[in-house]
DNA sequence: AGCACGCCGACT
DNA sequence: GTCGGCGTGCTC
């Protein structure tokens, strides 16, 4: 035979900017897009898959043939195969790493099924209930559309979104097909999974990271062998590829789990969008409190909107008030308590009432990251960067700096505002109220849920088992307990200081404060009548102004409008360049290369003249961690292909890159710290 | 990511 | 003298 030497163009397991070529395997005659197979790499053999064949070869390189091809791995389907180029694309990411994270991490099992308990199917099927008018009008609305088609369902707490999913995947399970259903890690119970395996007996596989890795590999091949029919799992569970696929629905797409914020950073709302284009299929996006980005895209018309304003089941909504802590630090002024500065009195009091009448109470925080903020105690003012309207940051507890544009002024003795107290650094965490409330209420059966004291998805299991149970009857928390707040004797919840959300320096502070708010408000006291106390030294915030008015839509309006003038998400797109390195001089310099090189791009191609704002260097919120120096660098765009073409040039080399020094990208980063 | 190569500190 | 620390560089 006669034929000129054919390459393949191979994306192998290991963190290379481009595929590598290979000729095919002994024997070998033809490969298919898709298909696994094992290159030698160096001094070892790696795992790898095919992109296509391919004619260009460089005449100085002498390329290796395959070792085999690895029958023991499906082909991957040609809609995942364009997917995954997508996302290492646009998320600046070695292809040959994301493509392995699309397999199982052990080999399949050869012989005889062991009993897996990751589903229990041992449950009594439940039958269908009947839809309110609301319910079957979405179902309806959903069914209609044909192939791809993003829908937004905008559900208020409690009106019966899983029911509306449910019936969904039991249309796509009739035709024969699969569907996919994400939920925040978080979210994904015993209770839930259930919920799915009594509608559907035998039907469910699940995935998510606490799962070993038997389980993993396990419930991988079921889905892939079309065993079963529904996939629940977290945002990982959409690299298990369907191969009869129907439909994906994603619960809670504001959530900002969804966001991965390590190796490959995607989202995985937007990737399964563009995972279901791809696919042809529709998808599903469900929330109380929509993402800024979902809400103006269905504002746009590129997203159906369903909207849903009644609760299935009649349940009364909470009494939610607010407590201005103006107010209180106003009258301790003239009359001293001992109460600590950050509990009025009418929350001590709800609590003392509450715990004596044998009920329930919750306490929370919303607390994220440890960033330093300052703020007044006589007013509430906060100091914000004029440039970019997010909080400045406390550093040296002199100075106030900009984590966006480097910004920074001296920390002023009195509040510029009132002049009346010093701007102070709010320091509260939840173990100071733990230990306060022990002093206050020295017969509560206290239990706290922070970071620190839950690790692990056990541990939250035992703290929600045991707060049930009434072991204990005050708990004291961060947001992660602001989900699943549905016992039956919880019939108070305080929030400590939602100041901490709406000084948060990151632009999404008020649409966060607002989600939680929001959560809040509509989840305490689910069963009977309950109490909600707020307590600021913001009244007047949107986030919770629009909170005690219902009003997503006017929060989401008003909120735009502010992006709109600063061209952040929905209207612009992000680019954040994080920057590490072993000592300070080298990581700052590598900021300054950075900020050059995106000038000189700027200089020399047309395209990005205009619509693009480099921000910073600026040091990271946490500028030390672990020993190492943290810079960082905005980039703002008003088009996402302008920003990926842009970040792509500046990463083309690296040798602008000091040693010892890491330069990462973060494509519509999430947390900003 | 591996795996090798290379150049400095404390061990039989 | 060398064993091994991990910084740096390369993989068709």
């Amino acid at each position: 035979m006669s034929m000129t030497e054919k390459g393949y163009l191979v994306a192998v397991d290991a963190p290379l900017k481009e595929a590598l070529t290979y000729l095919p395997p002994e024997g070998v005659s033809s490969l298919e897009r898709g298909a696994s197979v094992t290159v030698p790499l160096g001094k070892r053999t790696a795992r790898g898959i095919v992109l296509k064949p391919t004619d260009k070869i460089d005449p100085g390189l002498a390329l290796k043939p395959m070792l085999g091809a690895d029958h023991t791995r499906p082909l991957l389907p040609p809609a995942y195969m364009d997917w995954l180029e997508w996302l290492a694309n646009y998320y600046v990411h070695p292809l040959g790493q994301i493509v392995e994270t699309v397999f199982p991490p052990l080999p399949k099992e050869g012989r005889g099924s062991r009993k897996s308990k990751v589903v229990n199917d041992d449950v009594t099927p439940a039958p269908a209930p009947h839809l309110t008018v609301e319910q079957s009008r979405t179902v309806e609305a959903i069914q209609k559309t044909e192939g791809f088609a993003v829908h937004l369902i905008h559900g208020v707490t409690g009106s019966g979104k899983t029911e509306v999913y449910l019936r969904l995947l039991d249309s796509v399970v009739k035709s024969g097909k699969q569907g996919l259903v994400l939920v925040p890690e978080i979210a994904l119970t015993p209770q839930l999974i259930d919920r799915f395996s009594r509608r559907f007996p035998g039907s469910i596989a699940v995935l998510h990271s606490h799962l070993t890795e038997r389980e993993k590999t396990d419930q991988w091949w079921s889905v892939v062998e079309q065993k079963k029919k529904i996939l629940i799992g977290a945002r990982s569970a959409l690299f298990c590829p369907l191969m009869n696929p129907g439909i994906i629905i994603l619960d809670e797409e504001h959530e900002p789990s969804y966001k991965q914020d390590e190796k490959l950073k995607y989202h995985a709302r937007d990737a399964a969008i563009i995972l279901a284009r791809n696919l042809n299929i529709p998808i599903v996006l469900g929330s109380a409190t929509p993402s800024l980005e979902s809400w103006s895209n269905a504002q746009s018309g590129k997203y159906q909107l369903h909207t849903m304003r009644e609760r299935a089941q009649a349940k009364s909504l909470p009494d939610v008030e607010v407590i201005d802590l103006r107010e209180v630090y106003r009258q301790r002024k003239e009359t001293p308590s001992d109460l600590p500065h950050w509990l009025s009195d009418t929350m001590f009091e709800a609590l003392e009432q509450t715990l004596s009448r044998g009920d329930q109470a919750a306490l929370f925080l919303n607390r994220r990251g440890m960033a330093q903020t300052a703020q007044c105690q006589a007013c509430g003012y906060k100091a914000e960067c004029p440039n970019c309207s997010v909080a400045l940051t406390l550093h040296a507890s002199s100075y106030l700096v900009c984590h966006y544009c480097d910004y920074s002024e001296r920390a002023s003795e009195l509040c510029p505002e009132c002049k009346e107290a010093p701007i102070s650094a709010i320091g509260l965490g939840t173990e100071k109220i733990e230990a306060e409330m022990a002093r206050l209420f020295p017969n509560a059966r206290l239990a706290r849920a922070d970071r620190d004291e839950i690790q692990s998805r056990d541990d939250l299991e035992k703290l929600i088992a045991d707060f049930e149970s009434e072991r204990t009857n005050l708990l004291i928390g961060t947001q992660m307990i602001a989900k699943g707040l549905d016992f039956p004797k919880l019939n108070f919840v305080g929030l400590i200081l939602a100041d901490l959300g709406f000084h948060f320096p990151d632009f999404r502070a008020s649409e966060r404060s607002f989600q939680l708010l929001t959560q809040v408000s509509g989840r305490a006291g689910r069963q009977t009548s309950g109490r909600v106390l707020i307590q600021t030294y913001n009244p007047n915030h949107p986030s919770i102004s629009y909170t005690l008015a219902g009003d997503y839509l006017g929060f989401a309006e008003q909120e735009l409008n502010e992006r709109r003038e600063l061209l952040y998400p929905p209207f612009g797109r992000m680019a954040l360049f994080r920057i590490q390195s072993a000592q300070a001089e080298s990581g700052n310099l590598a900021g300054k290369r950075l900020v050059h090189r995106a000038k000189i791009l700027q200089n020399r191609f047309e395209v990005f003249k205009e619509g693009i704002q480099v921000l910073g260097p600026a040091p990271a919120p946490l500028a030390k961690l672990r020993g190492k120096f943290r810079y960082q660098i905005i980039i703002k765009c008003d088009s996402a292909q302008k920003l990926n073409a842009l970040c792509r040039q500046i990463l083309s080399t690296t040798d602008w890159i000091p040693k010892a020094t890491k330069v990462q990208v973060d494509i519509d980063p999430f947390q900003m710290m």
